[in-house]
DNA sequence: ACTATTTGTTGGTTTAGGCAACGTATCATC
DNA sequence: GATGATACGTTGCCTAAACCAACAAATAGT
């Protein structure tokens, strides 16, 4: 640790409020960070000389003294956020502050990998014609699969059928820039984290409901939980009923073939509803049967059961302030009355159970996007310097195997 | 992170190696630290001067060259470890390096706070007294139960019969030295890392099978995960059979209702077994039984089903590079077959399973005492020069409610 | 207008890590 | 055992960067 590794953090530290805060004023940083006024000032003008951050003097005058200056991200920055699905390749530039700048969705059926690369070149390519100001510095691409967080390499993704693919390196390549990669679920946990229901928390499980089944991200003392390789965060395949159904992972009774989508879709009487037309025809469906006990709110009641299990096993292991479910366990959630609400950590342990929180998502459909570019900004964030400068070739790019 | 920090930081990294390797070479502290020769001669030179370390020229002669001075604890600066337990409070004087000075086990009988404070306090002056060499600095509790881990204060100890006591507040104000506490779980885990089974390990699950129950321990990225007010690693309270039988927490189906020393023991045909007793014991039946299935082997298989559960719940969430187990459970896995531990994490995610090594904690009785240190040098090292010098009276005491 | 308050700005100070040159202890070879 | 190569400790100087104090600027309230 030395001056230059100090002067690295600092600067980290400002640019990384300046985009999680989406703005903020000079003199916040200085009672956030503990430095001295000089020392802020003194950062905050060499990130605006390396374009990452402006002064405005808008300041929303609050009190006496002397107004501070905003400090804003700089947004022509971009990175670029990928997100494979199965019907859909979604791509988007997201400038520095966390904005989508331009998004596209580009229609696929399954696609392969390497059609994934050429649409995603081509697209990103076409968005930055679009937005001749934006500057490309980076790629993040969240993936319905396990992803080696090293080096972005895809193990496997069954629902694309993708196996032991360098995806972030192949993608670095071909666009120059830095690619990372991570399990969507991951980035979804990130994207909550920085900008939507997770804001503020200094620990908090994530969990997701989504087509392929239920993932999830573990943030511990602010930072997301890789693991040793990683693959951490795979909550839906906790089990909950050791004599429950195989699930396809080979084991039986996980959570994720007990709360699923499907069964919700069913029960409510709708074949492959997207989020919010899930949540809408379960509102539907409960407030019709009203208090009588009906098909549909007897499935929410069995799914509620079997997520206050792992819930339960959750909150016991890792005493999180908060937890924050997304996809169809948020459509879940929300119709579930408050006393189904309180039975669910009435079973854990009190002292951890007191003071958690559980809340719904909050970033809707561009979740895995935002949190793709988290994951693409915080190589950059970490060290505004180096991404430019006279060693912006040692950098660290995700190499291809030969 | 001022110059001042910085100073702090390379202090502490400098002191945290010099006591848990127990002594390495300047040139190695060089290497690992990545800082300046000259620097770490300076840092070193500040321990020395402060009391904290010695050097000795008793070089392992490895190789041309200039040899390097080895940087060793001083080991007269020692830390009190208390583990109050249903029969005995063991006492101890551990050293910087970790190496257990003194140790005493007082005879009690359930005690009641009052009575492990004045016993604590008493045999503490005692062992100081014959040690006029030692001087203490802090003091570390390893309690079974809920402690939040800001104060020490101690939400509820079940079998101790204690609830909501300022156990560390309490014990600081007699001893007039700073007092951590902290589940003794979590300290066994903090043991092991430090000196155990954990050595090297960026990310472990700690699992102790103890009378009172199953508790354990999260490592993530080199530290211990404590979640939002310290009551994080309950994993004897993971729910593994969703139609179990109920456990006292209130819930059904946890892990340690059913996996449990007693049924381990009366299967084995003892009572009231130490671990190593335990061991042998299981290891005598098992090998009388031979091929054939008896009653001792049918309970370990069973055992070792259900750890199989809950172990494969863990490593799918957490991806840890290391499963440590204690107690009970080191005694269960010790007798288990090659084929039985392959088919622990045989339904595991493979890419998390494949690289955890599952293994039996490795200090024995002295774990608990050694955590508890662990707890209490903590503090001490992260600022070796706040904890003397000119603002000692500065120094953050747990403190007594009034 | 005047004061109190808060904040930005400037120039000098201090802290501590890096660096290069030099001294020193060991090993291998002749 | 001299000699050279190697690795490491030691010393003095250099520099980066945060702090500090004094001053200037901009606001709110009287």
């Amino acid at each position: 640790m030395d001056a230059s590794k100090v002067r690295q953090r600092n600067l980290a530290a400002v640019l990384d409020l300046v985009h999680r805060q989406r703005g903020i004023t000079r003199a916040d940083l200085t009672r956030t960070l503990g430095l001295n006024r000089s020392t802020i000032g003194d950062l905050v003008s060499v990130l605006v000389e390396h374009g990452w951050a402006q002064e405005l003097d808008d300041a929303p005058r609050s009190g006496v003294g002397r107004p501070s200056p905003r400090v804003l991200p700089c947004e022509n920055r971009v990175v670029a956020a990928i997100n494979p699905e199965l019907d859909v390749i979604d791509i988007a530039l997201v400038s520095l502050g966390g904005a989508i700048v331009a998004r596209r969705r580009v229609p696929a059926s399954v696609p392969s990998v390497d059609e994934t690369l050429s649409a995603t070149t081509a697209t990103i390519r076409e968005l930055l014609a679009e937005h001749p100001d934006a500057e490309l510095l980076g790629a993040g691409i969240a993936v319905p699969g396990l992803v080696r967080s090293d080096d972005g390499f895809v193990r496997l993704a069954p629902h694309l059928d993708w196996h032991e693919e360098p995806l972030a390196a192949r993608l670095a390549h071909a666009l120059k820039v830095p690619v990372a990669a991570a399990n969507d679920a991951h980035l979804g946990c990130r994207a909550e984290l920085s900008f939507g229901a997770g804001v503020g928390a200094r620990s908090l499980v994530y969990l997701n409901g989504g087509p392929s089944g239920i993932g999830g991200g573990i943030v511990i003392d602010g930072r997301a939980v890789g693991g040793a390789a990683g693959y951490a965060g795979e909550i839906g395949h906790l089990s909950v009923d050791a004599s429950g159904p195989p699930c396809a992972c080979g084991a039986r009774g996980c959570l994720e073939s007990l709360v699923s989508r499907e069964a919700l879709a069913a029960a409510a009487g709708i074949a492959h509803p997207d989020d919010d037309e899930l949540e809408k025809a379960l509102r539907a469906a409960t407030e019709r049967e009203a208090g009588e006990p009906g098909p549909v709110g007897e499935e929410v009641l069995r799914q509620v059961r079997w997520l206050a299990i792992a819930l339960r096993g959750v909150v016991n292991m890792l005493n999180p302030e908060r937890v924050v479910l997304g996809g169809h366990l948020a459509a879940l959630w929300s119709v579930t009355t408050p006393s189904q609400r309180t039975a669910v950590l009435a079973e854990a342990l009190p002292v951890s159970a007191h003071d958690v929180r559980i809340e719904v998502a909050a970033l809707g459909s561009q979740r895995l996007l935002v949190g793709a570019a988290e994951l693409a900004w915080d190589a950059l964030i970490a060290d505004p310097l180096g991404a430019f400068g006279e060693h912006r070739d040692r950098m660290s790019f995700a190499t291809l195997a030969p």
